[in-house]
DNA sequence: TCCATTTGCTTGCTATAGCAATTATATCTA
DNA sequence: TAGATATAATTGCTATAGCAAGCAAATGGA
């Protein structure tokens, strides 16, 4: 079977370009793609912990942690210490950073509607459930695989 | 419209996941999900160009080096001169190369048959051509972006 | 033919992904 | 309560992505 058959390597390539072209727009607004998606997430519940947050944009929590400092960097974001655990911070999104999402809403709500112009609702639907399948397969049978160090105790929430 | 509703949030998450799947499952063989398309892109035809190859995988042409580097450190690939052009090298697969990818194809198609267990053929399809429609749009669009330095004179190949 | 431009590849830089190890703090158990 | 264990966040390391710049060779035009 050739390359471009994999359902696999379509999904990665797709996701790639179509980061490449939002984070082309964002650019003026010097916000990445990533950084938008963790910005977008804290704009929608803010003051949960960093690990939290990691499991809700799909991210490794090292991954988050370098996004929120690019994040803090630029002002959009601010940890504060968590009241109830000493080892833990808790990000909140600062009025700058509520102002840049509002700005890069339309940006990619224009660049979705671009790329997907003549796909109907109910195609997007169906492709968005599937992914989400193929997605939540992945990790469990990750999740399910033999890993030299330890005995999964873990599910899926 | 929440994080999860974005269908490219979704696309980039299942692509994310599936690749740190497979990359667990090549994890023996020391090859990476990127290396395999390269391998695998390779094992179609080799000989091409490292601009070409970069084409056909869409990947960047400085990222088709560097994983080209490793291949070659790997003994996978080994690039020879192009006797028609003096500035180029053209990367051809090894014995061994070869022997590694048929030892990979198996593993990425069970891979592949597991997280899309249930799904049918025409859905996967369906899927695989909505998918190839927005990467296509994709790249169109951002070919046609205003960039700072060029006026664009090129189209999508 | 000479010079300017283009092109193929590489290198340097920043951001991200994922893994291992570290640090500080929490929690659990004897 | 002391000691073991688990956990939140961080740091270090390697690979990849994308961009800009550099280098050498090819090409095109005067």
């Amino acid at each position: 079977m050739k390359l471009e058959d994999s359902i696999g390597f379509q999904i990665n390539q797709t996701g790639r370009r179509l980061s490449q072209l939002l984070g082309h727009r964002f650019l003026p607004h010097e916000v990445t793609t990533e950084q938008w998606s963790v910005l977008a997430r804290l704009n929608e519940e803010d003051g949960i912990s960093q690990k939290d947050l990691a499991h809700r944009v799909g991210k490794d929590q090292t991954n988050v942690t370098r996004i929120l400092d690019q994040l803090e960097r630029k002002g959009l974001v601010v940890r504060r210490p968590n009241p109830d655990d000493r080892r833990s911070f808790l990000p909140f999104v600062t009025p700058e950073g509520r102002k840049t999402y509002e700005r890069l809403v339309p940006i990619e709500e224009e660049v979705i509607s671009a790329v997907t112009e003549g796909i109907s609702a109910e195609e997007l639907d169906a492709m968005k459930k599937l992914l989400i399948r193929i997605a939540d397969r992945s990790v469990r049978l990750l999740a399910d695989s033999p890993t030299p160090q330890q005995e999964s105790t873990q599910r899926g929430e």
